[in-house]
DNA sequence: GGGTATACGTACCGATCGGTAACACGTCAA
DNA sequence: TTGACGTGTTACCGATCGGTACGTATACCC
């Protein structure tokens, strides 16, 4: 007997990996509510899967964290290229359109900063899977940002590109701290001011 | 019998009461690994008491770590006005007292940031006991930056003043994020920096 | 001495934590 | 036809979570 033919096409019809759904739920709530305060009970019912599911696509809860913060390395630096391919060769703008970004970003409701930054809060140890990926991607951040200042021709590259760093983790935090109307959505008029005191007359 | 006298004068042998080791002792957990990350039994096994004590001296564990946030606050504002008053009516010498202090801090090894900070990124949710407290704290001290930004007759005290804090927010975080040798440590200078490009020519 | 208020400890509660063992079922390719 | 594989199901684990019922020891006042 002839086989039957698919009604759509297979990699439409393919069911949404176990492990798929598992991470897309848990980095909504890791990111919503915190790390800490989420279960994998939790996790596994809003996924509409099953613990043993979780636990053959993740080694522990803890590699979940560190699985859900380097999808949000990615997506991180795909905004950040974003603002800098906007502006080619021209760092000082490349700094204002990821500023103004987030500046916009830290002023909607349910604003909950930045999942990196938030991690290695709730994290404090040294060597948890999920404070490892969120150092690395600061250090990147950092050595990024003191070079783009060296290339605005700062006179102190490091410390512009540190200042830099500082008001954009002010802004995460605030954001959350303060919502609508807080200090956040000075960061990029903030920034500029900081920029133009910091460059070689 | 005759009773026996009293080695020690009354109120050198009186005990700490058991609310008090209490407090002491979660002051020191919550702020070093974490509101979340310490259950009561590791605090009344470290401060020599029992669980009941607890929960006669303090209704909850989120009116401890309350506790622990009103006393961190009062500590805060000691720190400020200290910087405050070493410079009577010279605001900017405040400010760059208050920061050279932080960037001090934050350079020590075990840095942990800000004890306010940390307690609202891990309870997210609106009318968390520790929340409301760390909430209050911050506006608060808003509210005094934008004064003194006020004072230095910035073009835009409100600005400055937001983005002194978006500075100090992120040496709190960077601070513990980066250790030794990271970008808190320029806040004093980055901070000068932006006061100097805000004062009115 | 007797009563009383305060402070504390023993032992326990149900719920939830992260994680696992054992087995049934369906799909797909060889 | 036969596995291999991924998944779901159910039931369970020991540990820890925040919180409490209840009895006891001590100090002070009358």
């Amino acid at each position: 007997m002839k086989s039957i033919e698919p009604i759509i096409s297979p990699d439409e019809v393919t069911p949404p990996r176990a492990g798929e759904k598992i991470l897309r739920v848990a980095r909504d709530l890791f990111y919503r509510r915190g790390i800490r305060a989420i279960g994998v009970d939790e996790i596994v019912k809003r996924a509409g899967v099953t613990k043993p599911s979780l636990y053959r696509s993740f080694p522990s809860k803890d590699e979940l964290a560190a699985s859900y913060l380097r999808q949000y390395d990615l997506e991180f630096w795909d905004r950040f290229d974003e603002a800098v391919n906007a502006h080619p060769g021209n760092p000082r703008a490349q700094i204002a359109a990821f500023l103004a970004r987030i500046g916009k970003r830290t002023q909607k409701p349910d604003y909950r900063g930045c999942g990196m930054t938030n991690a290695a809060v709730e994290y404090p140890e040294d060597g948890h899977p999920a404070r490892i990926v969120s150092e690395a991607n600061k250090q990147e951040l950092r050595r990024r940002l003191r070079a783009m200042a060296a290339a605005m021709g700062a006179n102190d590259p490091d410390t512009l590109g540190d200042g830099l760093l500082l008001l954009i983790e002010g802004a995460y935090i605030s954001g959350q701290l303060f919502g609508l109307g807080g200090p956040a959505k000075s960061v990029a008029r903030n920034a500029d001011l900081l920029i133009e005191a910091s460059l070689k007359k």
